[in-house]
DNA sequence: CTGAAAGCGCTTACAG
DNA sequence: CTGAAAGCGCTTACAG
């Protein structure tokens, strides 16, 4: 079975293809092509089942029609999500996906971003680890849509779709004061990272409202699962009074659930949780864990819509597109005061 | 800053464009090119930071340095750490993922597939629905590299990475038998894909041994989650002296975890489990679950391996490479009978 | 080693 | 509407 061509078409309909690829396009009718003709030619393109060759057409156009997406880890229950997601919108407007984790490995990231371009992909959809700001500057200004997701990059002027974590950790925090929690710690990673470092903000805030000093545990990121289930029973160990814990990210509750079970601490009774994401794990445990959700199909179509705003819109003005969505609080019972039974406080 | 061309390099070193070309594609000793010359070559495109157009590239050579990865769902745990892997050692090799999810949809794979195709990928890692042989069957022989994991087609005669899940499945059901209990239920999909046949197999097997009779429970898939939980919940229900479940897949173990704590039921005492592939969920959930774990790395390793030797091995002598994994039985609380407390068996 | 040239398969002004 | 042609940016025989 021979590839067919473009000219196998013309050959055959005895048209030229210039006509062919026209209508192909769309342009018939600007072309002032007659209906009849256009339809014929579109006839027996769907008869054969003639594809044109899309790298002869990118060559040509310059357009791939591929999105780069880059998230911090593809096995991540968070980031596997919302890149369902956002492949099955951009699919369904024509767009294919070329993805890559960046591990936060900023040598990485560089690489991927280069590679990125070298395919040519027409828009980015990127969630990146500080210390790229500069590749980050330079993409955004080569002119191709770029859409930030997840976390900013300071002093990187883009389009950005971001959830308000610094509001649902807020809300998080004062929920736990409100349940009688007294001594209430942040798990979180030592890091940049702007969405981490808002969720820290929201946790400080509702502290400081109440006087109350902050009992924050910054971890290192890119270390083994043993190692995070480790650093957090540490932690646990050094602060009997601590009666409450908030965890940054979705595996840093995992791993924090690990670490009270190894010590055989009751949740709530011990020690309250509520972590940042919601997924099977937190909503199937025993007990269920409270979690600030992220509006998921909210950020894929936010992603999206904004990318392709920026593909086929009339070259935006030169503004930029900030999209900031809530996180919802769900209210579990890792996070309700148990009534008093005479444990010790 | 005008994008840089193989014409500026030969220009500015004064040499042909072919030299360019040949330097930067190892074709120097070959072609009887001076190390001298090849390194200043080298020494300039590396200063300039000249990077050929890959589009260009790929539409003269046919080759593209990307693969196509299908799986099932990428927001699905298995799918999503087994895209990590192989995402990361494809990378490591030169070789780009481009990727969808199927979710089990004929149709919608067949689009896929033909997008790969025209995208022009160079290999293909696919995880697919039964009803797409005939593509199947015609993409291996357009003769470009083909590997199956997870689950194969029925008459299409590939390369192919699967776990011996039947084994899995068997093992689990013996243990099980061990411990105690009676009347054990596998909870599967109603589905032709091989995968679960051969876990169904394995369940038979073992219960055909003891001449124990089958209780299976076909669901099927494309639901809502919530549905699952529903035809759990009335499984459960409907079977009083059931006492012990295997679940043939991560996502129905999840969901039958859900509908087990809504009935009250506990595990083991009311009801054992074992799910297949092992996640966060199932090691860190009170009590910790029984698992049939897959090789992860193994299995990404074995897809890359069996591309790339098609990729760039010397044609294969028309010889089809199948491997097959062993999955492991990690058995935790879930699965150990409890001793007998004076509750009714 | 070099230079000129063909060719990968399209799209798109341009003159008619 | 058509036909001839340029051009996207490479790679690679070919003659020298």
């Amino acid at each position: 079975m021979k590839k067919i061509l473009i000219h196998d078409i013309a050959k055959h309909l005895d048209v030229s293809i210039a006509t062919v690829s026209l209508v192909l396009n769309g342009k018939a009718k600007e072309k002032r092509i007659s209906d009849a003709l256009a339809e014929r030619v579109l006839k027996h393109v769907a008869e054969v089942g003639y594809k044109p060759n899309q790298l002869a057409k990118s060559l040509r156009t310059g357009k791939t029609h591929v999105i780069g997406l880059m998230v911090e880890d593809i096995a991540n229950a968070f980031f596997a999500k919302i890149a369902a997601l956002i492949e099955k919108k951009a699919l369904a407007r024509g767009y294919r996906i070329i993805y890559c984790s960046t591990n936060n490995d900023v040598a990485r990231t560089r690489d991927l971003l280069a590679m990125f371009q070298e395919q040519h992909v027409d828009g980015y959809a990127l969630a990146l680890p500080p210390g790229v700001e500069a590749e980050a500057r330079a993409l955004v200004r080569g002119g191709k849509p770029v859409v930030l997701f997840d976390r900013l990059l300071p002093d990187v002027l883009a389009d950005a779709v971001v959830v308000d974590g610094q509001t649902g950790m807020y809300e998080a925090t004062r929920h736990l004061l409100a349940q009688g929690f007294s001594s209430i710690a942040l798990i979180t990673l030592h890091s940049a990272q702007t969405q981490l470092l808002a969720r820290r903000r929201g946790y400080a805030q509702a502290l400081h409202e109440r006087n109350l000093p902050e009992l924050v545990q910054e971890l290192s990121f890119q270390q083994e699962p043993e190692q995070l289930v480790q650093d957090i029973t540490d932690f646990v160990r050094a602060h009997p009074l601590c009666d409450a814990m908030l965890f940054a990210t979705n595996y840093l509750g995992a791993n924090g659930l690990e670490a009270l079970a190894r010590l055989g601490r009751q949740i709530p009774q011990h020690m309250a949780v509520v972590a940042f994401d919601d997924s099977d794990l937190f909503r199937l445990y025993a007990p269920p864990i409270t979690v600030i959700a992220q509006p998921m199909e909210l950020m894929a179509e936010s992603v999206i819509n904004t990318l392709l705003a920026g593909l086929e819109g009339a070259g935006k003005p030169g503004r930029v597109t900030q999209t900031q969505l809530a996180p919802q609080l769900l209210v579990r019972q890792s996070s309700i005061r148990p009534v008093d039974s005479g444990l010790g406080c």
